[in-house]
DNA sequence: GCGCAAAAATACGTGCCACGCATTTTTCTG
DNA sequence: CAGAAAAATGCGTGGCACGTATTTTTGCGC
């Protein structure tokens, strides 16, 4: 795997989604079609589906990838590690950004957070952003079964467990978007985890 | 409110949720037009779009329902009541079969659970229920937090036990769908909210 | 280099669906 | 019972997902 023939794939599917997510934030989501993001990668816009299978998915795909890979980095760590720390770690490594920021216009956090809530304001996307989501928690959930030894079919914990990971990110990604306390990711992010692992008693 | 008016609208709008989920579990989803659940009801298709913003929504709409239902439940229960009791008893609550079961033709829950499973294997329709259980989270963080006496904006808490519960929900439902074991959900549910609700150490 | 097989991109056509707008029918209210 | 409000409907439009057949590109062994 990894020939040049997937590579080249991946590049485009990348520069798919990423011209999906400018040209909306751009004029909104309505306004887009699926034309004109194909066109603005050079690409017919029949072979678009063949990268994506609806319009939301393009945009919906970098928020998979970030997920995707905190299971894989929970594959790949230590095995000796513990559980929660191991977590902790993938979670927080996936808030560095990425090598994909160099396509970024440089604008600040604030308006990157309106764009993404003008996103999730469109009932399309946001239900393709939970999808996304909870692919990426099978695949959690599958790496800690692994790790714990335990089985998919029969046992609450790793389902349960992937779960609480994923939602502890929404909700920490939910607060910061909403801009009500002026805290960042790698601080919300982290106390959202060590409350879900901790448990919830009633304060 | 609760005029005449009001209720038959509900009454329209059950049948066509109700009659896209048998259409949908008896032909599959792709098989069943817009047209047909209108006619099913006897209500024309431009009409069926007054209701229902999506073919996809008609089908998650019960499932929005029931889980609205929770986040109700939470408020008109005793004040006093310990914040996890409430939410259990509620939980518990929704397990009930409601009224609509008349309506249910007479098959067995493995029938119902391999008909759930078709359905959620649909990305469309996977994406819309995923969105309706996201709408009911915020109902519910919001209960919980006027409950609490929190700010939605501040406090993650709220949110966490939210997110926590229908993570909680969910899982047991997937579990139960799966049949692996052959537990029943008044089982599951109430294991996996006690799990959440204790924390989740590495066993 | 070179041609061949596999894979990807494209062109074309089809059916369904979401939705705006104008009109008709039904229901509520005074 | 009459007028107003709201819901249902008819009609038309544009876009999107997707099947199929065809062309172009790419990887690879010789």
């Amino acid at each position: 795997m990894s020939g040049l023939r997937e590579r080249k794939k991946e590049a485009t599917r990348a520069a798919l989604s990423w011209a999906a997510v400018r040209l909306t934030a751009e004029r909104g989501w309505s306004a887009v079609k699926v034309e004109d993001i194909a066109a603005a990668v050079g690409v017919s816009p029949r072979t678009y589906n063949n990268y994506f299978s609806s319009k939301a998915e393009a945009i919906a795909f970098r928020h998979l990838e970030r997920s995707l890979r905190l299971a894989a980095e929970l594959r790949h760590g230590p095995p000796g590690e513990p559980l929660w720390e191991a977590i902790m770690r993938a979670a927080l490594r996936q808030l560095e950004p990425g090598p994909e920021v160099e396509h970024m216009p440089p604008q600040g956090p604030d308006e990157w957070a309106a764009g993404l809530r003008v996103m999730l304001a469109e009932p399309a996307l946001e239900a393709e952003m939970l999808r996304a989501g909870k692919i990426a928690e099978k695949e959690l959930a599958e790496a800690i079964a692994d790790r714990a030894g335990m089985n998919l079919g029969a046992d609450l914990y790793p389902r349960l467990v992937a779960a609480s990971v994923m939602a502890a990110s929404n909700v920490a990604l939910e607060l910061f978007v909403q801009g009500g306390t002026g805290e960042p990711m790698e601080v919300l992010l982290p106390r959202a985890l060590r409350m879900v692992a901790a448990g919830l008693p009633t304060p």
